[in-house]
DNA sequence: AGTGTGTGGGAAAGCGCATTCCCATTGCTT
DNA sequence: AAGCAATGGGAATGCGCTTTCCCACACACT
């Protein structure tokens, strides 16, 4: 990657280094413009780019926000990484990705990549884990970003602020009403769903799956309803799918009517995906519904009853938007989770 | 972003800079163990970062591949970009992302920044197009590319060669046989098929969509068939619907059978959408075939007739994957191609 | 005419690091 | 024991740029 460089378009210009920075690189100091334009000249004659590693070496502020999702082609992360990309664009920066698998070493290991690129911030989107083998992991994570916010970092995190963080200055939490919105949405499932409830949740320990499960059981008992029992899967398609080839079996072998609650849309997907394998319609055997309100899933049919998440608002907020603002959701009652029509029924 | 330098390691360790360094950020030189343990500890208490900048700088290249898309949250960038990352990782490389709406005049300003940033690769994923309002982004879009690889770059492209582009070396094609898949699919469709063919295509002139209408058109005409008309209409989903809902109608008036083919899934998707919202049933009353085999959308019933693009394997070639490969896709042919069953058919 | 003020270009000092070249030391060889 | 290569640490240079400081000059003022 070598190109022409800033003295070349200097001595070509017949001016010194400083001239051609100031003319090139909106400094405040403005050449006359005879000379800004000689110096113009030889820039393009010569193809010049400005070298923006040096230029952040001089001026020390890089202009790279650091994104670090679970999986940049799941459409959660991805309507999120949207917002980011805007917000970058408008504070005129650019976007580093880092995509990893939700391991908190490896998220570790992002953070000390951005740091070493001095990203003038960093997001963090995936849901943080409180389970025990991620412990260690997540107490290095903490110190890192800890580290880089002393240096002056400043750092978004969606849901929840990372475990064992002590700094809070340069800190910014997103926060996202999981639990709140959860408990809406069980509220209102209530109203219409006389049977029991079931709740299919990520791994324990996963914020995000534990605060909306939390969330729908408190909504649950709110309504005066029993508990739901939770089932335990992971927290994607595949999760859904296993999960929803076991309730399978229980609908079919009793004549009870279940609402299932997925703890996102992606997961409700396989898991209607499953039933449906099996034998099992929605709405006609059971109800479903999810939490995101994934935009490309929205002309999935039957239309999940979902939480409606402003994904992309998320992202931008938490990559530092100035016009700041709150997360507000709102609960989708679709198909998924109507009663069959009598005529159906059968 | 200040952080601790090495220098201050190095005098902390009681050692010259060109020790830290050789210590620290491999080298082929190793310094004797019991300094390199000072160094080591030294560079533990200070929470030293290496800075990615200027080892950049001094070693002229980034460590960064620069991806182009339209749209990140398009599930179809989105898988393109897993591919890429996972071949950047591998690379002990990160990735900078660009949205640009597709627009010729962002992409070459995308480049610019690459450039600017030094990036050692570029990779575009977003489809060319020739439409006349696009010439001139086009040319400086090619210039731009150009004068990136005349200084060392490399660039992946997804599909087809940037228009107007000179330049071979460090240009790279990932050639995804877009024409020849629509035209088997058009085959496969003919076989099961008897009535007229639709085409929903993108906006004329942009290549992905104007080789697979081709493609289409030509595998009918092998299979003895008519062309089918083609409607044009935004690439997206809302393209999709509003050809949806303009040719629910037709179906409506006549009782002739369509097969329609949507150049993408996520136009089939909104063009199924728009129909089932007007009362047409696929596939009771009319066929739908997409383009891609979008994960996410596989579990969309009726279930989506459509061609499988290895889209990550595609992003891991197009970063410059060294195994290198090629792309196969292959028709799969599912229920919204399939005829009615006789009883469903009233 | 002499001093003051402002204007605008240039020289040079870094920014943090890799790397080349140089030199002192060590361990061998004959 | 003298001479040699090999080893390993340090000084210094440069990567491309920004920015401070300095200086020459032109103009206006008393």
């Amino acid at each position: 990657m070598a190109a022409s460089t800033l003295s070349e378009v200097a001595r070509l210009a017949g001016v010194s280094l400083a001239t051609a920075s100031r003319v090139l690189n909106g400094s405040t100091r403005k050449p006359a413009e005879d000379i800004a334009e000689r110096v113009r000249e030889a820039a393009e004659k010569l193809g010049y780019v400005p070298n923006a590693q040096a230029q952040a070496l001089a001026k020390s502020s890089s202009g790279l926000i650091g994104l670090i999702v679970h999986d940049i082609a799941d459409p959660y992360f991805s309507a999120i990484a949207r917002g980011v990309q805007e917000a970058a664009r408008q504070q005129n920066r650019m976007v580093l990705l880092a995509s990893t698998s939700g391991a908190p070493s490896d998220e570790r290991e992002a953070v000390a990549a951005f740091a070493a690129r001095r990203a003038d911030s960093i997001v963090i989107a995936g849901s943080r884990s409180a389970a025990p083998e991620h412990e260690q992991s997540n107490v290095e994570l903490a110190a890192e970003l800890d580290r880089y916010c002393r240096n002056g970092g400043h750092v978004g995190v969606v849901g929840h602020p990372i475990v064992g963080s002590t700094t809070d200055e340069g800190y910014h939490v997103v926060e996202v009403p999981n639990e709140d919105l959860a408990a809406k949405l069980a509220d209102e499932l209530a109203a219409s769903h006389e049977g029991a409830f079931v709740i299919v949740g990520g791994p324990e320990g996963l914020f995000t799956s534990d605060d909306r499960i939390r969330g729908f059981q408190r909504g649950l008992a709110d309504a005066g309803r029993p508990r739901a029992e939770v089932i335990r899967t992971g927290f994607n398609r595949a999760g859904g799918y296993d999960a929803g080839l076991a309730l399978a079996e229980r609908i079919k072998a009793s004549d009870e009517r279940l609402c299932i609650f997925a703890v996102n849309d992606v997961m409700a997907i396989g898991l209607t995906a499953a039933l449906r394998s099996e034998g099992v319609w929605i709405p006609r055997d059971a109800n479903i519904a999810g939490f995101d309100d994934i935009e490309t899933l929205r002309d999935f049919r039957p239309a999940l009853s979902t939480v409606y998440l402003p994904l992309e608002d998320i992202g931008r907020l938490a990559a530092g938007d100035p016009e700041g603002g709150s997360v507000v959701g709102s609960v989708k009652l679709r198909r998924s989770t109507e009663l069959p029509v009598e005529s159906q029924a059968g």
